[in-house]
DNA sequence: CCGAATTTTCAATAATTATTGAAAATATAT
DNA sequence: ATATATTTTCAATAATTATTGAAAATTCGG
């Protein structure tokens, strides 16, 4: 396979993986063309290589940003802005859960403590099923938690050795 | 906070958390509605509770069959279908990372497989940093697609407890 | 400060995805 | 076998989400 059909391909399965995880096709495809530039791109080299306009290119490449994913280069002498990703997959992995973390699990936690508060004679099934759905929930969300903060901190080489045995 | 509010937010939330995970927002509220039931429900009690036509319970009902989260039941001297969800949310976790790692991780390896033979010269910084690339995500990859086949097997009191003391 | 290059915004539009509801198919009791 | 209850399908429609492109804002060299 050529360099140019294999980076379509890249390109294209990354964009379609994105969309079964809430992440948009764009965004993910521009996340992969950066992945696979040996150097900083500008934004008329996505909308070219992507065949999409200026301001869907700019809105994804600045949510790209503020996911931690990309960042604005600075080329000396060149007045246009470069952009790049962060190449250490690990890196983009630590940083992706960091974010969803913070943004899904944590609302969803602080939730449950409210809603596990609910009035009512906890012998009565209904709210008995209730209450249990939500306690079992809010404690594996919480274990979910913790062993994520403890994974965003950790170094890849753990990962993959430590973790690896421990699960035996 | 009363019952039937306590409901009414988990339902809603359960269906926003689901659209930020590619999962559809009644399929999440259907899911939501069967944990906190403490009896099976039929379709027409799902249709009223989260107004809902038929024709879009009964599709996503389905679609929770094939996900392993819901069955059927029968309830003797009903005519009527009754649907139940699994309650045990470890289980419940486990099922999902399952059928995720099938239809979207081992597809994704593969492919990566596929485009780590891309022709050319290694030395060409094109060639070198999209195999660079591919190699260190399918890297990552594999590593998880084995931790998660230890977690598919493991017991929840293993997680709870193991696993904590394990990230220290 | 001026003017050209570049970036950003956002209303309009397109594309995608979810939902309805009625008809068809299926199951069951008598 | 027939009538009735129930489930399933799916074309039409609605709702949501993504994309465009041109105008506005910003940046920067001179």
């Amino acid at each position: 396979m050529k360099l140019i059909e294999a980076k379509q391909q890249f390109i294209s399965s990354w964009g379609a993986f994105g969309t079964h995880w809430g992440i948009n096709r764009t965004m993910a495809q521009i996340h992969a063309l950066l992945l696979i530039s040996p150097d900083p791109l500008t934004q008329d080299d996505m909308m070219e290589e992507l065949n999409i306009s200026r301001g869907n290119t700019n809105m994804n490449i600045r949510e790209l940003i503020n996911w931690g994913l990309v960042e604005r280069v600075l080329l000396s002498g060149e007045r246009k802005e470069y952009f790049t990703a962060e190449k250490d997959i690990w890196k983009v992995v630590k940083q992706i859960v960091k974010e969803r973390k913070k943004r899904e699990l944590e609302p969803m936690l602080q939730l449950l403590d409210k809603l596990e508060a609910v009035e009512g004679d906890k012998r009565d099934k209904h709210i008995k099923t209730f209450v249990d759905t939500v306690v079992s929930i809010k404690k594996l969300g919480k274990q979910a938690d913790k062993t994520l903060d403890t994974m965003i901190k950790a170094e890849e080489s753990w990962f993959v050795s430590s973790l690896m045995k421990m699960f035996k």
